[in-house]
DNA sequence: CTGTCTTTGTGACCAGGTCCTAAGATGTTG
DNA sequence: CAACATCTTAGGACCTGGTCACAAAGACAG
């Protein structure tokens, strides 16, 4: 362990720079880190990092489940019982991606976006829409919790209801909302 | 343009498999559709889809910013400018996975999540966590539509401040919200 | 039967790697 | 200083999942 320092400190720069692009090729990196391509690879091999197309392969077939559920699926968490007007409930599994970095503690408009989507799935109409949202985030949700949320409406006049979602992490009240959500026949248009 | 029959029903079905998992190589649709890479290839000039590195690529990419602006990142959107304790503004682009697919009407918790996260900002604490929100969805916001958010501390009281949001979309207020934040010093653990 | 479309095969090439071997460079230490 | 260890660099063979171009076989309508 001789004259590592240098090496040390390659490979945590070789991190960073995978860090906030991990599109780049050994060769790019090779010549932002002034060494060869060959060291790059043995870097790569001590610090385990895969290559371009495993990282970019891995990136897309994650985020890609994710933009199914997380950000593209139509329901986030998923559903475990729907009565349409009445009342219904879904498990949102929490990820990594979900949470501050620095904390753990998942952003809330993940735990928002449950009970919006539940709310949303309750509405009997073609295209449903939030028109407001009263909510309190009452303790925080940690990455890896499992986040149970029921709702139910309470005034269904057919075209805009009256939701109210309660979220629990075991047996702890986490999240309390109130949506109202407007049903609407056909699409409106920019 | 004989017997294309059948070729255009195999571009279909190539289609919809590709629909179904981008990340199918040449040679496994080619065993799916009983017919040679070699038209496989052929196929998917026609039709104009890129090779499967392409598209993990381009996948990884889109979702990649999606991750960091989504999901991700500790800012939904473009910080535009900023002043602790004070105000900050940010845009987001919103796209495609954003928005229900029958509709194009971008899911309300992405215009909370903006607001959310651009409260959350203009906190001056190691740790800012959003306690009650109040919102409304005033008109829908589509598909394509930058969003421009505004945010302003009312009553900034060190640890729990009321911050004001108000989003445009050009000169429409398509959302306007009221965030309750509290910055903590140290990190609640589960 | 001939011309056209469609399908398949072949060979050369490329990027971005893997794995392995080997030779220099740059130490540290007996 | 010589001997040894660790890094670094280089080279060649091979792999995958493609590209491109060109040839040839099969199907079928006119």
């Amino acid at each position: 362990m001789a004259r590592s320092k240098a090496k040390e400190e390659r490979q945590q720069r070789l991190r960073a720079l995978l860090e906030d692009d991990p599109f780049m090729t050994d060769e790019d990196l090779a010549s932002k880190l002034h060494v060869s391509v060959q060291t790059i690879r043995l870097d790569r091999m001590e610090l385990s990092i895969p290559e371009l197309r495993e990282r970019t392969k891995h990136l897309a077939e994650t985020t890609y489940a994710q933009i199914r559920s997380v950000s593209g699926g139509e329901v986030i968490g998923e559903l475990t019982d729907i009565v349409l007007e009445k009342s219904g409930s879904s498990i949102l599994v929490t990820s990594d991606e979900m949470g501050f970095k620095k904390t753990g503690i998942v952003r809330g408009h993940h735990v928002f976006a449950q009970g919006n989507s539940l709310a949303i799935a309750l509405i009997d109409a073609p295209v449903a829409l939030t028109a407001r949202a009263e909510v309190k985030f009452i303790k925080p949700v940690f990455v890896g919790d499992r986040v149970f949320a029921k709702a139910v409406v309470q005034s269904g006049s057919g075209d805009r209801c009256k939701v109210a979602v309660e979220s629990r992490v075991g047996d702890n009240v986490v999240f309390v909302g109130e949506f109202v959500v407007v049903g609407l026949e056909e699409t409106p248009h920019p």
